[in-house]
DNA sequence: CTGATCAGTAAGCAT
DNA sequence: ATGCTTACTGATCAG
């Protein structure tokens, strides 16, 4: 007797998941989650209010699994987009403190141009021109060398 | 008979937890997962093998509880002193441009009053000097009015 | 209800 | 064995 009735049980289950399968042809994961409402109502019929529940329940962890999945890959890409943010503000830096230093150079050499120019122009001007003359102002000489001087020019004009 | 032998068990059950529990005194989260495995291994005497093997994979659990735990932790601050660093970096660019504008003002400044000076030097020149002493050199005289100037004085030297 | 995130769990890897 | 990381899960929050 229990051997017959658990026959009786097995085959009628398995009956049973036939003709579900039949309407609802093994639904896989990635069926079941790529469904609308609509088309999941359609495969939804006919079944017990325990197997209606059971799917929406699997429905909702494997897309559970899908927003878990999401959250792991917008985490790198924000971590990878800080880092690539981070190495062009710091490439920047770099080409500012270059620029930086480069114009520093170039303000003191023009500094020291202009410096040299009025040093020079101050004693040179010591000569030519009467002390009477200069009480309130001061004369101020270069001499601006030809081009073709293959030497340092320390007082010539930029071009 | 199924009563009385279930109840036989879980009566004899009931005695060997109390009995345990004497040895170990209901061992909390917190112990088991704190003690050494010199001390685990105390507790462990007169444990069955299931027990053994269930008290370990208990304790394993706490300590991944632990270890999950220390890695989220991780992972913000990591992304924190990301954060951190490039807002510093932000800063340095922000510091480095305005210097940077500052020095190109600066410069432009500079530059255009060496060749104001230069400009007007060479407009002074051709009075006071004779050309033909010129051929390969020229003359340039700058006059540098007092101090005491109110208006303007576009050739003044840096103090 | 849907999507995102958190904390806990087990599996897998490395030491 | 220990510690860390990942994927999955249920719980929970926000829209």
């Amino acid at each position: 007797m229990q051997g017959m009735t658990t026959n009786f049980k097995a085959s009628k289950a398995l009956k049973v998941k036939r003709e579900v399968e039949e309407n609802a042809p093994a639904l896989s994961d990635d069926e079941l989650v790529a469904m609308s409402v609509r088309e999941l109502n359609q495969h939804l019929r006919g079944l017990t209010k325990d197997d209606v529940v059971r799917l929406k329940q699997r429905r909702r962890t494997l897309k559970n699994r899908g927003y878990a999945a999401s959250c792991r890959i917008k985490r790198v890409t924000q971590k990878e987009e800080l880092e690539r943010q981070k190495a062009e503000l710091q490439r920047e830096v770099d080409k500012l403190a270059r620029e930086n230093a480069g114009m520093r150079l170039e303000l003191e050499a023009l500094r020291s141009k202009y410096e040299a120019l009025q040093c020079f122009a101050r004693t040179v001007a010591r000569g030519p021109l009467s002390p009477g003359k200069v009480a309130t102002t001061s004369v101020i000489t270069i001499v601006k060398s030809a081009n073709h001087s293959p030497g340092p020019a320390p007082f010539s004009a930029p071009s």
